[in-house]
DNA sequence: CTTTATTACTTGACATATCAAGTATATCTG
DNA sequence: CAGATATACTTGATATGTCAAGTAATAAAG
């Protein structure tokens, strides 16, 4: 995907990089769908509100703990909505806002998918890579997040 | 994104990696869009393309190449041909094969939004990696392809 | 040589992601 | 408290990715 300007190395992760954040993360959102009837952008949302420790967030929060745009994050709960999994209902304090919390419907899906999502990524990830990987990876993306924290907060 | 059913280190490692594939990738993506005016998808095609030792290929090993669906490559370069970025035609041995080729303002583009790129990919990259943890990467990379093909060689 | 696969690609429908613009409700400022 | 600003979210347009179904041409079988 790139080579001119960059060193052999550099070039080889980068691919390398490329290769596995293309085809992994594609595919284990495809394996959601096959297990669990739901979208790759659907169970996202749906993990993240089932580990709140209150029962609901609003759009804002939801969002940005995500790391997505706001508007992406309304058209999808409004699609999410719609199919019955999440409901949403306009805060009392601030009428701008909406706060977001799982149907039984969704929470039932999701606790039915966490386990078996947990198997696949087990199977194509953890299992495939040593303990010394692991901690590897952790540090990569720690340099790689704290370098887009500095220079690239908002993207 | 998972965490019952996992261990500690392996969760983590997930989420490291989950992180960087979903924010790094796309952060390229929109400076590619930023700089040279193109998308993310329509520069993997013309990269692809113009690292070619002939002048065209058809469709179906473009798409083969890059681990895409066929289907993806059909509208991609469809979106392109009507873009000027690329050029399709019929082949003469195997009229249901199509070649694919780089037009004089595909190739320009190309050329110039490589170094650029490489660029980016160096500062939010290579620069902040040390060499350890590229050969890591690819180690890793290395390990989730291998199984990949093994256990999931369509998808 | 005709029927039957197979292959290469297209098409349409839908889900999704991003961007720009809009609406409504707070909040701040003088 | 009126006007300006900011915040929270919505909406519509466009590009993209995926799936299922379709078309057309080659290859294989009988």
């Amino acid at each position: 995907m790139a080579q001119k300007g960059m060193k052999e190395l550099d070039s080889k992760a980068w691919r390398a990089f490329h290769k596995i954040g293309t085809s992994l993360l594609p595919h284990l959102g495809r394996q959601i769908t096959n297990h669990s009837g739901i979208s790759a952008a659907e169970y996202i949302v749906l993990v993240a509100l089932s580990e709140l420790t209150v029962p609901s967030v609003n759009l804002n929060r939801l969002a940005q703990g995500l790391g997505w745009e706001i508007s992406r994050m309304s058209h999808q709960v409004s699609r999410m909505e719609d199919a019955g999994l999440v409901k949403k209902t306009k805060n009392i304090q601030d009428s701008r806002c909406f706060d977001v919390s799982l149907t039984a419907k969704g929470r039932k899906i999701t606790e039915a998918a966490i386990p078996l999502q947990s198997k696949e990524i087990n199977h194509c990830f953890s299992d495939v890579l040593t303990q010394a990987q692991m901690k590897s990876l952790i540090e990569i993306s720690d340099a790689i997040s704290n370098h887009m924290k500095e220079h690239h907060p908002v993207s």
